[in-house]
DNA sequence: ATTGCGTCCGAAAGCGGTTTCGGGATAGCA
DNA sequence: TGCTATCCCGAAACCGCTTTCGGACGCAAT
């Protein structure tokens, strides 16, 4: 039970190969006639040309690119993930071309799938997400002028194609919300510094604190892994000491919704007695208790806008002519309020 | 600039390009120095393999899989689509095969996508999910024959592969539940019933309530997009009638976290004046407010076994082996209590 | 000096398409 | 009827790699 093949079809209907071949691709020079023929045989047939030999023939690409999806990533983050792959499947659609995702579980095994995706000849092009600031991924596909375009980027990012969000200015936005409620102690809730993006929005908090002339206390700054568990147990190191903190700033939604926790099950109220802000503006902060604040960033716009990028680069444009960066909006929802001096809940 | 071939690296070394090849793939009979000397020059030169030419001299098929993400997918069920992501990755990627996803707009474009995919060679199976009751492309898959897996079932499902979870008896766990709390008034908030699951939970609740002496009253129940927002504006409905159901069963939770909101500003709290329940068991629910309870089905394993599945099916398993049915698991949270006959609230 | 037997490599035939080139048949025109 | 222009199609090369087959060569055994 074979694919019936070009030459099955040719010998079929008494013709050769190659004019079989022309009929099929709409060449001008083959009379409606036959081309009729044709096409009638080879539905009854069912032929389906080998796209393996296609592509060899014409020496063509694959029409392909892949999206590798950051190891540990957290599994309350992945909205994010399903958005952005709606958005990029948007981009290459219109051109006919495939996603092909791939997760991985360690850096190594990262390089290595990455490494895999350029020799293997089924993508022409890759895009990366949450690189750290300083990436062998992208060193990796860099020496072997692989067409790639990053989400986020590393501390170096002038040679290569990113669409980032300004961390720092998002973060620091945030926390001028805060303080303009009246906050001085807020504190931060992060993520693992190698991470370029959660270094960018420490600074971006460090910043806002300096403008505002308050002074830098590392003791309310908590970095932890990007899960809601870690989240709410930082907060309740922090909600638990001597001095806490009126209000959080956290570098994920996922990580706030944790601090929210934390927060309920002192009897406090998010919004009043603590305020919290997240990042990522995730549609499910609306049903948090209560609603969550947050810096918000168009996801599925992000996706087809790294397509288009990608798409471009693969079609030999100069890289470094598409590095964008976009500001995240402020999402007013219930948890953030003007500071209340005289707490005491202890 | 082109890629170097076989040949040019047969032509550096002086030898003929089927030496090459075989000493690159380890053929037995190449002396260990001829061996060496290829790998030397193949890393210099930059040698990469074209994929298509290699799987046309082997015969060899595409190792990858494609999983279509259904159309109208709700926004916030997407964590849903992420894990299984993530499960049928770690299936495929154990014997090195791709993932590639593909989405689309409506059930035409669906459809077409779909017999792209089989007649392009691109992959040599296909993941399905939400099926309708009467699936056109199950029938496409069917009829051309090719290896396809579904999550979920159809209305006939006999002749096919597929991953499903007893809808019905997980849609009467739930509703039983909430009758030994008390309740008797119960409403569904349900999906478009021309999805198969839909039409099944519709079954589970009518059972239940059968079972336990209780009229089914189409009066209270609704059936919405899988969406927040309709889940909200539904239960808005039966909450402001003039005699509200006590507590829902929801067919996602979804619509769960909408009809929470629309309990919360009517000044009510689920779990004690109205009970509520979900279903997906989505790790957020625990954020919800209150806390969701739910039927959980466990995506990351659903992803994996789909992927087994499927991978089987290619080997040539007869498809009608693979038919499995787990059951959900109810997912206790705070938004189910017993009732309260004297509620009066408005 | 034959014979025999491994070892290692060259030659060549595909795999299933695409595309260029050229010529036979037919039609148009004188 | 003869000549050229046009229309269609056949022939063949080629894309880059795999794999079978056989032969050259070197060495030990007879």
């Amino acid at each position: 039970m074979k694919r019936t093949t070009l030459k099955d079809l040719a010998r079929s209907l008494d013709l050769t190969e190659g004019t079989v071949s022309r009929a099929l691709n709409g060449y001008a020079d083959i009379s409606p006639r036959t081309v009729d023929r044709v096409q009638q045989a080879a539905v009854k047939l069912g032929y389906k040309p080998n796209q393996n030999a296609r592509l060899l023939a014409t020496g063509g690409v694959a029409e392909a690119v892949a999206y590798v999806i950051p190891q540990n990533h957290s599994s309350l983050a992945e909205p994010f993930v399903a958005q952005l792959l709606r958005g990029l499947d948007d981009s290459l659609s219109r051109r006919g071309w495939d996603l092909l995702v791939s997760h991985s579980r360690s850096a190594e095994d990262e390089a290595e799938k990455i490494s895999r995706l350029i020799t293997s000849g089924r993508v022409s092009g890759v895009l990366l997400t949450r690189p750290f600031r300083n990436d062998a991924r992208i060193k990796l596909l860099q020496e072997a002028k692989f067409p790639f375009v990053v989400h986020g980027r590393s501390a170096h990012c002038e040679n290569y194609a990113w669409y980032d969000i300004d961390n720092e200015l998002a973060i620091k936005t945030a926390t001028l919300h805060l303080i303009e409620q009246g906050h001085s102690r807020i504190g931060f809730i992060g993520a693992p510094l190698y991470y370029n993006f959660a270094y960018q929005r420490l600074e971006g908090y460090k910043l806002a604190l300096q403008e505002s002339g308050i002074d830098y206390d590392e003791t309310i700054v908590e970095i932890t892994e990007m899960r809601d568990d870690a989240g709410e147990s930082a907060a309740a190191n922090q909600l638990d000491s001597d001095h806490p903190p009126t209000a959080f700033v956290c570098v994920s939604d996922t990580q706030a919704l944790g601090v929210l926790a934390a927060v309920r099950t002192r009897g406090l109220t998010a919004g009043a007695d603590v305020s919290v802000i997240g990042y990522d503006g995730l549609k499910i902060g609306r049903h948090a208790n209560p609603p969550l604040t947050s810096m918000a960033q168009p996801q599925v716009q992000s996706g087809r806008e790294l397509g288009d990028m990608l798409l471009a680069i693969i079609d030999g444009d100069d890289p470094t002519k598409h590095q964008v960066l976009k500001r995240a909006e402020l999402l007013l929802r219930n948890t953030v309020g003007p500071v209340v001096k005289d707490r005491n809940y202890h």
